[in-house]
DNA sequence: TGTAGCATGTAAGCCGTTACATGATTGA
DNA sequence: TCAATCATGTAACGGCTTACATGCTACA
């Protein structure tokens, strides 16, 4: 029964449930930001590591996640033997020197996850699309001008739409990650529409100028 | 030369150029909100009363917009004889109690909005999509609650498609809105394409839950 | 030896929202 | 006369970014 989370509090845990189901160690802050850079970003935002340091402690100060500072990085490679999750104050003299500190969600956490996935009304998508804005100024520009902006950001598409390709590749058809993939192919998806779209009006552009010189 | 601004003041700067090309008084700042409520929320935002109204004096201080205090609120619908832009300090004796302040965009602004225009490289589009967000999760759920949850944002789809379509529909084929009428027709297919795209994640979604229950 | 990556954090500040306060005008 | 709409603003605060500060490890 938490108090009120923003959207990437939530889309935070996320990343840890999902961490939880494939690792035991959980994951540091800089682990964190990696993974949102890798699929967050595609379909919210990736937060600054700042932000993800100060979500990380209002998540554990509410109980939601739990740290504990990371011994084990890399030992050998061993399948079950080594404590998976070390304890808070090690035992006296092992000066390991943690490099970090490493976030697992909690059974709270997975609660709050559940019951915010379960009972809140997901809100409209907001779109902040410079490209857009700009285009709707269109008349205040050189024709030429409206084209290299369309062109420009078909380039972006391209980019962004590989890196997406990327990711989806590497989910393949596992059915563990049977819903990263679906959100993979949307936004796939939603990049190839967008290329059509922005190509459709660009030729209009290139028409209006061939005709009516305004 | 102006300080940095952020987009939404050039977005309403864009909204004051448009007014200034069709009449000569100006906006007030909630007709300003109401027109980035008609259009600028489909690609932009459109920004609280509140904002609207630092960011007029802003922009006021910068030079880029002028205002004047309100007298001329509908007088008879003379074609050429009424002041359009009435003096700051109205001839004494007129306690005409002006109920608000116009706003018009300056030379300077024009400038300021052109320069922006033309050498901003237009940074790529951010998407903050609950919807998908809580699709990538969707293993934690129910199948039935993520059909439930892609139901909903069809349904939103179909209402947010709606207005875009009236805005569209007043816009015409006006030649000098032709560039609003380009971004509308973009919003339009978009959301024509989210749908198709959601319609077939659902029917993924379907599937395997009658195939392979986990 | 130095650069890139790993790792964590604090401080300042911007952008934007909600809540609050105020008051005039219009029409049912 | 009451509600809705027009109209303008201030205050508090949340979320997020950039800039800054720190230090370790791996490797070329």
């Amino acid at each position: 029964v938490p108090a009120a989370l923003s959207t990437t509090s939530y889309a935070l845990l996320g990343l840890l449930v999902f961490d939880a189901e494939t690792s035991r160690h959980g994951l540091t802050g800089y682990e964190l930001k990696r993974r949102a850079d890798r699929t967050l970003r595609f379909y919210w935002v990736s937060p600054a590591m700042s932000q993800i340091y100060t979500e990380l402690a209002r998540l554990g100060g509410l109980g939601l996640v739990e740290s504990r500072p990371d011994a084990a990085s890399d030992g050998p490679p061993d399948g079950d033997t080594a404590p998976a999750w070390p304890d808070e104050g090690s035992p006296a003299g092992t000066t390991d020197a943690p490099r970090g500190r490493r976030y697992r969600i909690t059974q709270t956490g997975r609660a709050a996850l559940l019951d915010w996935l379960h009972d809140s009304q997901a809100e409209f998508p907001v779109l902040k699309h410079p490209v857009a804005l700009r285009l709707l100024m269109g008349q205040l520009l050189d024709p030429r001008a409206v084209v290299d902006l369309l062109n420009g950001y078909l380039d972006r598409l391209a980019r962004q739409r590989a890196d997406l390709e990327t990711v989806r590749r590497r989910l393949g058809d596992n059915p563990d990650v049977r819903h990263p993939a679906m959100v993979a192919d949307w936004g796939l998806a939603y990049y190839d529409s967008e290329a059509e779209i922005v190509r459709g009006l660009m030729d209009r552009v290139k028409a209006d100028t061939r005709d009516p010189p305004d």
